[in-house]
DNA sequence: CTGAAAGCGCTTACAG
DNA sequence: CTGAAAGCGCTTACAG
């Protein structure tokens, strides 16, 4: 069934159903409803390729995502719900892509196929090939992170140096004077991943301001790793007081780890932070944190990016967001 | 940059290209080449939508996920990354839709657009009305969970009836004589949702059997309703010596609960049921339970899914999962 | 081994 | 207010 079968049945050429469903053309009342009531009757649907095909827009965008392999944390996943319904709310779908690995044919389908409108893409190396591939391309695109130069790019992101350099200050505030940042994995890092980069900078930056010690450690993105790595902290350096942390996932073994070792957050310990706020309550005692404002985010990404779409010379736009630290109780003076 | 200019360059005609493309069709090695090396330069791809249309079919599959409200348990995230790999694997890429809430409009299209070749349910309830949506038509789809009454579909799902009554029996062999079941929220018990009710069914009839006092609970699906509703457990019914759960975002409140109230696993209460491995494996001490193999389950799903694409009068066929308990360290004798 | 042409199902100037 | 026709960029019988 097609839009020829409709017109046929309704006594109407193809062009008079096609702009009555699109409203692009006046269409006599009258008209209108016995096409409608037609459409109705056979439960007609445009086929989407064709009109793709013929309109030069596939009403669809791109969304890449890690792989698999590597579990997504909170805060990503917040990413990829919210892209979906924001979507959805403007009546657009999305393709979803996985990256990295061997994925590399999926990401050029997207890319290359002309399948999507636009990409929208997260988990942003400092020097992302990624990145660099749109570049090159003509299809529009908006990063969740960005780049180390950025140029005249479209993105969204949070502050991370910003927002750690307030956590040090915040803890040199209550008389810390050794602290050590937990960052993400080892890997992460090495593979230039912004906001492990960022932190590591910021973390360094305000602690050098202060005066403090500053350790950091890099930390697997799992509860057990959470664990190891703090027991390893309290041996190598026992006059630390207090930590800044943005890996997520290691929390629950933190948590572990701090219960095992006899220490009462915070009297004994401080711990703060970059954490997505549903975690942050979670915690025992729930967490003076930064709260990532993943959907805000999100959200932000996908208006981003279909202005960029309607408009393809519209001037570069980027927002990097300086969420606040919200209070709660896991940070208090050094009484060592 | 069309086909059609592919084939200038290459001085051939438009067919000879795209069947040079597809292989579907011998091509002369030496004009087989010279095609290449045009489509090298100018780097060029064919037109997704283009193809789709003169094709009949889109190269792409249709996820229906859960709205981005209700928060997806590790094990559903399991099943979309899993999902959007194996169909990388097979070159088809991935479109999301939510469904539920008002996002009726994102399901019609996916499923009478013509969008994808084939759709995968998640979150089945009882009696489903996407089920039946899409029994109604013609779009093959295969769903992770199955209907009450199933008939002739395809779908792959896990026995929870038969593991929580394997949990059970394990309970019972361990002297267990009063028990509970820790459910879903009681949203999605009222809702029909199909884990839900077939735990609670296999709960109750393993425990009639073995001659148990069985109570149930609906727990919502986050930590603090874990914590509470294990308080709630130990006021009303404080001879119950074990658990039985399906619900993993309950757990780190429920061992927060088990530690407030001075309790230790296994030898002060039992725990057990259905849980994502990875949880399993991080809860303290590690849960002796019926691994979820959601990584199986959606590679299942997809291989189905291309199965009934590609043959669209194949027999219906569908998998009912047993995997076994994993012995760890969450269950005792009953020593009260 | 290759080409000319029809067809997939839409949208949209062009005409009236 | 409406229709006939071209065109979007592919694939694939039909011919040779």
């Amino acid at each position: 069934m097609n839009i020829g079968e409709i017109a046929k049945r309704a006594g109407v050429s193809r062009s008079t159903v096609s702009y009555a469903l699109s409203g692009k053309r006046p269409v006599a009342a009258a008209t209108a409803r016995r096409i409608n009531e037609v459409i109705a009757e056979l439960g007609y649907r445009p086929n989407a390729s064709a009109r793709a095909l013929a309109e030069g827009r596939t009403r669809t965008l791109g969304l890449v995502i890690p792989p698999a392999s590597r579990r997504l944390t909170d805060v990503q996943l917040g990413f990829v719900a919210t892209v979906v319904e924001e979507a959805a709310a403007n009546d657009l779908d999305v393709l979803l892509s996985p990256s990295g690995a061997d994925h590399d044919r999926s990401f050029e389908r997207i890319v290359t196929g002309r399948r999507v409108d636009g990409v929208i893409l997260m988990e942003i190396l400092l020097d992302d090939p990624r990145v660099a591939r749109l570049e090159r391309g003509a299809l529009p695109f908006v990063s969740i992170g960005h780049v180390e130069h950025p140029g005249r790019s479209w993105w969204v992101d949070v502050d991370y140096a910003g927002l750690v350099r307030r956590c040090v200050h915040h803890l040199a505030d209550l008389g810390h004077r050794q602290v050590v940042l937990i960052n993400r994995s080892t890997e992460l890092v090495a593979a230039g991943y912004g906001p492990a980069l960022r932190a590591t900078a910021g973390f360094q930056e305000a602690a050098a301001q202060r005066g403090m010690t500053a350790r950091t450690v890099c930390c697997a993105d799992e509860p057990a790793a959470g664990l190891s790595c703090f027991e390893e902290i309290r041996t190598r350096w026992p006059g630390v007081t207090a930590a800044v942390t943005i890996n997520e996932a290691a929390l629950p073994g933190l948590q572990r780890a701090l219960h095992n070792a006899g220490l009462v957050v915070p009297r004994d310990f401080s711990i703060t932070g970059v954490i997505a706020d549903r975690l942050a309550e979670e915690f025992h005692p729930p967490l003076t944190a930064a709260d990532v404002p993943a959907a805000q985010m999100a959200r932000i990404a996908v208006e981003l990016l279909i202005e960029r779409i309607t408009d393809p010379s519209a001037t570069p736009r980027h927002a990097l967001l300086q969420p606040v630290i919200s209070l709660r109780s896991s940070t208090g003076a050094n009484l060592s």
